[in-house]
RNA sequence: GCCCCUGUGGCGGAAUUGGUAGACGCGCGGGAUUCAAAAUCCCGUUCCCUUACGGGAGUGUCGGUUCGAUUCCGACCGGGGGCACCA
C-alpha cells in the first residue's frame, strides 16, 4: 500500500476549493451567521509557528462552524502599516510599499499552503489607499463629534536623527540608531477622546463573559477608574490655589507635604528664574516615563520654598515639593502626601527628613505604641490622630470625609481615571495621513470629503533623518478646504492601532463605498470568535472597543461592543542550541550522537542544550513552516499544533511531537485504505440488532462524536485530539458479527468527519476513498444518537477511609442502600474495615461509596 | 515597585470543577514481523518495598477546611506575563 502524499493531496484539494469558492461567504445569507477571526498579521516577510497556531484555531472553529449549518465569515488582511517598513527603507533603501506587498505576496502564498477556510475575495491591506481612505472619513467623522482634539504633548526626540523615537527605540535614554541623548520634547498632537468613554469600556467588561478573566482584569487596571476627593490647597506665600486629587482623604491628618509634578505650571512658572529648579525638573523629564520605571526609581524631590495650609488648620503648613513620582497626566499633577499610608511617600519623607504621622491602626496594634518603621501600612484599620473621624474604619472615614468636604463646600467628590486619551499622532511616513490641512486664516481645518483619500506621497526619501513627509518638496503644499488660500498639509500620519480598530468591520462589506455597511454589520457584529495572542490584551482590544463605541457615537452602526468572544493563544516555544563557540545554532542542524551528546552536522562542533524559550530568530530557535509543510504536510502541522498543549498556553514544539503527529496521519491513511474495500456501499443504515462487539464499537462512535463536539465548542482542541486518538484504538479493533461491517463504515466515516476541520485536506482524500463523490467541507458534522452514548452499569469505586479498597460495577440507577450493601459485601473491604466499627457511609452516585470506620 | 497567571511521572499534558490522580501523546524497556533495516503491530512504563499476591508514599513546600483536596482557604518557595510610540 502506498504511503500517503502529503504535499500532492494537499495542492490538488486546495484548488478544488479555490475553484469552487467553498469558502467563500454570503454576506446577505438567511443562514444563522457566525463571524470568527484571527488578528491579522503584521507583514514581516514570512509567516512562523505563532501563525500557523493562531490560523489552524480559527480554522477549526471556521471549519466546524460550517458544518453545523452556519454562514461562516472568515477573513484575511494585513495589518500593513508601521516602522519595520521604514526600517528596511533606511536599511536596504527599498520603498516601504514595495517591501510591504511583496511580503504580504509572499505570506499569502504561505498561509494558503496550510490549507485554511478563509474567504480570500475579501482580503485587503490597511495600507492600501482604498483602505486608509475611509479610515480617514472616520477620523473626521470623530473629528465632527467633537471626539478628536489636538494639545501639547512630550515626546522621545533624538536630536541627531531630527526623529521622535519610539519607547522601544530608546536604550538606556540614547537613540537606538544614533547613540545620542534622547530628550523629551513638546509637539502638538492629535489625540482621541478615549477618556469620554472611560465608564463605559469599564461597564462593559462586564458583558463579555466569553473573554478571558485575565484580560478583563488587565483593561479594568489599565483604565483605572477609582473615587476621590478634589479640592484646593491654599499656597500661603501666593494666596494662589493648587487643586490636589486624593483617593485617600481620610489620610489628611497625616499629610506632612505636598508634591507636585515637574511639569505641573506652578513648577514651570518658579522654574523660570531658578535654574537649580529647572535642571531638577529636567531630570525628571529625563528619567523613563513608563509606571515601572517610575515606581523603581528612587523618590526625589526639590523644596520649593512655598507651603500650603491645611484645609483644616490655616496655621499648619505643608512644604511644597516638585517630586519625580508624581505625573501630570494623573489627577490634578499634584498631591498630598501622607507617609505613613503610601510607600512612595514614606520613601521621600524620610529621605527629606518630613513628619511621619500614622493615622491608620491596623487591628491588633495599640495606638500607644504604633509607630511607622521602613514600611507604610496601606492596609485597613481604625483612624487614629485624625480628629473628628478618630476610630472610625478607615473606609468610613473615607465617605465621611469627601461627604464633609462636600457640605462645607471645599472639595467635591472625584471620579478619576488612569486611562489617558489616545494619541495618535506619529511623526512618521508609513502610515495613514491626518487628513488635516493648516490655514493660516482658518485654522486646522478637515480635508473635503471628496479629496479623500489623501495619498501618501510615492516619491519620498529616507536619506534625510525625520520625517519624509515633512520634507517632501510639494506634497504638504495645498489649498485650504475652507478658504482656498495658500495652505499646508499635516504631516503626522495615525497610529496603527488605528488600522487595527476597524478592520473587523471592513472585512463584512470589504468592497463598499463607504467605510462599510452598517446594516450588514449590524448582522454580522460582534465576531463572535476572536482569537490572538494576549499580547494585545489592553491595547488593541481597548482601542477597537473604543472605536466601536466611538462609531456608534456618530450614529454609524448599532453595536458597542466589536467581539463578542475572545481567546488568548499561547506562544510557540522551541528548545535553544548553542556551540562551544557560543553561537545559537538552528534546530535543523543539531544532531544526535550515539551518548546522547549533540553536535552541528555543518561543522561538528558540539552543541549543548539551553532552556526553552519562545520562537524567536535572535535566538534562531525556530521551525521555518515552510519546512515543516514541505516535509510532513500542512494537515500534519495543523494536527501537531492542536494536540498537545491547551490553546491558551505556551505549545513546545519539538521534532518527536511532530513526528508523533506524522504517524498519525499515516495511520488514518492506512486505516481507511486498509478496510475501504471491505464495507457496505457510503450510505448503507446500521442495523438495529447488533453483535456485541458491533454495539461497543458504535457506543465508542456516539460518545466521541459527543465529547469531541463539546472539546470544539469549549475550545479544547487538545483534549479533542487525545479522544481521537482514544477513539481511533477503538476503531482499530476487532468486530465481528451482525452489524460489524456497517458499524465499521459509521466509525471510519465519523473518524474522517470528526479530524475534517483539524486535518481537512487529508479528511477530503479519505471521504473520497470512503466512496463520497461529495466534499467533507460541505458535509454535516455527525450528530451523537444519545442512546449510544449512555451506559448501563457504572463503575464505583469504594473507598475504606478515603483510601481506594476495590471498584465495583452497579446499575446505573441503583438506588443509594443498594449500593451500599453492594460495596459492603466486597471482600476487600471487609479486610479493611476488619474489627473497626463503621461510623458512616458515604454513597455519590455513580461517583463513590466512601465508608469511614475506626 | 504594583498587578496578574502558573507549578501534576523522564517530557507535553488529562482528571466530568470536591469523588478511583497520571487519560492521550512523546520518550524509554521488552516482544512480534524482517536475511537485516525502515515502517508497522503487541505488552510494560509515577516512585519505593515484594519473585508474585499485595502494601506504602505521592499533584512545588508547610499548615487548614472536609467522610474525601490536583481542585477550596492561609503562608512560603520556584517559573512566567503586563505596566501607555513594537505590533
Amino acid at each position: 500500500m502506498s504511503r500517503y502524499n502529503a504535499k500532492a493531496t494537499e495542492a490538488k484539494w486546495q484548488k478544488v476549493w479555490a475553484d469552487a469558492k467553498t469558502f467563500k461567504t454570503d454576506t446577505n445569507s438567511d443562514k444563522q451567521k457566525y463571524y470568527v477571526l484571527e488578528m491579522f498579521p503584521y507583514p514581516s516577510g514570512r509567516i512562523h509557528m505563532g501563525h500557523v497556531r493562531n490560523y489552524t484555531l480559527g480554522d477549526v472553529v471556521a471549519r466546524y462552524r460550517r458544518a453545523n449549518g452556519f454562514e461562516v465569515l472568515h477573513p484575511m488582511g494585513w495589518d500593513a502599516f508601521g516602522m519595520p517598513a521604514e526600517n528596511a527603507a533606511m536599511e536596504r533603501k527599498v520603498h516601504p510599499a514595495d517591501w510591504t506587498y511583496d511580503n504580504i505576496a509572499n505570506m499569502r502564498d504561505q498561509l494558503k499552503q496550510v490549507g485554511f477556510a478563509i474567504d480570500w475575495d475579501r482580503e485587503f491591506a490597511t495600507c492600501d489607499a482604498e483602505y486608509y481612505g475611509k479610515e480617514q472619513q472616520l477620523f473626521i467623522d470623530f473629528f465632527k463629534n467633537d471626539l478628536v482634539y489636538r494639545k501639547e504633548s512630550w515626546v522621545n526626540w533624538d536630536p541627531v536623527d531630527n526623529t521622535v523615537l519610539a519607547n522601544e527605540q530608546v536604550i538606556d535614554g540614547k537613540g537606538w540608531r544614533s547613540g545620542a541623548d534622547v530628550e523629551r520634547r513638546k509637539l502638538s498632537q492629535w489625540f482621541l477622546k478615549i477618556t469620554d468613554f472611560a465608564d463605559d469600556l469599564l461597564d462593559g467588561l462586564k458583558t463579555l463573559d466569553r473573554w478571558p478573566d485575565k484580560v478583563r482584569l488587565m483593561q479594568e487596571n489599565w483604565i483605572g477608574r477609582s473615587e476621590g476627593l478634589k479640592f484646593d490647597f491654599t499656597v500661603d506665600e501666593t494666596g494662589e490655589k493648587l487643586p490636589v486629587y486624593t483617593t485617600r482623604p481620610d489620610t489628611i491628618f497625616g499629610a506632612s507635604f505636598c508634591a507636585i509634578s515637574a511639569d505641573h505650571p506652578l513648577a514651570l512658572k518658579l522654574a523660570e528664574d531658578n535654574a537649580e529648579m529647572a535642571a531638577f525638573m529636567e531630570e525628571c523629564r529625563a528619567g523613563g516615563t513608563t509606571e515601572e520605571a517610575i515606581e523603581k526609581a528612587e523618590k526625589k524631590g526639590f523644596n520649593t520654598g512655598l507651603h500650603v495650609q491645611h484645609p483644616f488648620d490655616p496655621e499648619w503648613k505643608l512644604p511644597i515639593y516638585i517630586a519625580n513620582f508624581v505625573l501630570m497626566d494623573y489627577g490634578t499633577g499634584a498631591i498630598f502626601a501622607c507617609p505613613a499610608g503610601d510607600q512612595r511617600d514614606l520613601d521621600f519623607a524620610r529621605k527629606y527628613d518630613l513628619p511621619v504621622i500614622p493615622v491608620v491602626l491596623p487591628e491588633g496594634e495599640e495606638e500607644a505604641g504604633f509607630t511607622i518603621g521602613d514600611e507604610a501600612y496601606t492596609g485597613p484599620g481604625k483612624m487614629i490622630n485624625s480628629r473628628f473621624m478618630d476610630g472610625m474604619a478607615h473606609t468610613d472615614a473615607k465617605a465621611a470625609m469627601i461627604d464633609r468636604a462636600e457640605s462645607e463646600g471645599w472639595g467635591e467628590r472625584t471620579v478619576n481615571f488612569r486611562l489617558r486619551d489616545w494619541g495618535v499622532s506619529r511623526q512618521r511616513y508609513w502610515g495613514t495621513p491626518i487628513p488635516f490641512v493648516h490655514c493660516d486664516d482658518c485654522g486646522v481645518v478637515p480635508v473635503n470629503s471628496e479629496d479623500l483619500p489623501v495619498k501618501l506621497p510615492e516619491d519620498v526619501s529616507f536619506e534625510k533623518p525625520g520625517n519624509p513627509l515633512e520634507h517632501h518638496p510639494t506634497w504638504k503644499h495645498t489649498k485650504c478646504p475652507s478658504c482656498g488660500k495658500d495652505a499646508v498639509r499635516e504631516t503626522d500620519t495615525m497610529d496603527t492601532f488605528m488600522d487595527s480598530s476597524w478592520y473587523f468591520l471592513r472585512f463584512v462589506t470589504p468592497d463598499a463605498e463607504a467605510p462599510f455597511e452598517a446594516g450588514a454589520v449590524n448582522e454580522w457584529l460582534p465576531v463572535n470568535q476572536y482569537i490572538g495572542g494576549v499580547e494585545h490584551a489592553i491595547l488593541h482590544l481597548l482601542y477597537a472597543r473604543f472605536f466601536t463605541r466611538a462609531l456608534n457615537h456618530v450614529g454609524r452602526t448599532d453595536i458597542k461592543e466589536p467581539f463578542e468572544g475572545l481567546f488568548t493563544q499561547g506562544m510557540v516555544n522551541h528548545a535553544t542550541y548553542k556551540d562551544t563557540n557560543g553561537d545559537w545554532v538552528f534546530p535543523e542542524l543539531v544532531r544526535n550522537r550515539e551518548d546522547g551528546t549533540l553536535f552541528r552536522s555543518d561543522n561538528g562542533l558540539e552543541v549543548t542544550e539551553g532552556r526553552i524559550e519562545k520562537m524567536s530568530k535572535s535566538k534562531k530557535n525556530v521551525v521555518d513552516p515552510d519546512d515543516i509543510i514541505d516535509q510532513y504536510g500542512a494537515d500534519t502541522a495543523r494536527w501537531f499544533v492542536l494536540s498537545d498543549s491547551p490553546p491558551e498556553r505556551d505549545l513546545l514544539w519539538t521534532e518527536s511531537g511532530i513526528e508523533g503527529a506524522w504517524r498519525f496521519t499515516q495511520r488514518v491513511h492506512r486505516m481507511v485504505l486498509e478496510t475501504a474495500k471491505d464495507l457496505p456501499a457510503a450510505g448503507t443504515a446500521v442495523p438495529t440488532d447488533l453483535s456485541d462487539s458491533a454495539l461497543q464499537m458504535r457506543k465508542a462512535v456516539h460518545k466521541t462524536i459527543k465529547g469531541i463536539t463539546s472539546d470544539i465548542e469549549n475550545l479544547h482542541f487538545n483534549k479533542a485530539v487525545a479522544r481521537i486518538y482514544e477513539y481511533a484504538n477503538a476503531v482499530s479493533a476487532k468486530s465481528e458479527g451482525a452489524g460489524s461491517a456497517e458499524v465499521k463504515r459509521e466509525a471510519l466515516e465519523t473518524l474522517i468527519l470528526l479530524i475534517s476541520p483539524m486535518m481537512p485536506h487529508l479528511a477530503e482524500e479519505m471521504w473520497k476513498e470512503l466512496g463520497h463523490d461529495s466534499l467533507v467541507s460541505e458535509a454535516n458534522w455527525p450528530k451523537a444518537i444519545e442512546e449510544f452514548t449512555v451506559d448501563n452499569t457504572v463503575k464505583m469505586a469504594v473507598q475504606v477511609n478515603g483510601k481506594v479498597r476495590d471498584t465495583i460495577e452497579v446499575a446505573k440507577d441503583m438506588p443509594k442502600d443498594e449500593v451500599e450493601a453492594v460495596a459492603l459485601a466486597s471482600e476487600k473491604v471487609k479486610n479493611f474495615i476488619d474489627d473497626k466499627t463503621i461510623r458512616k457511609v458515604i454513597v455519590v452516585p455513580g461517583r463513590i461509596v466512601n465508608i469511614v470506620a475506626n
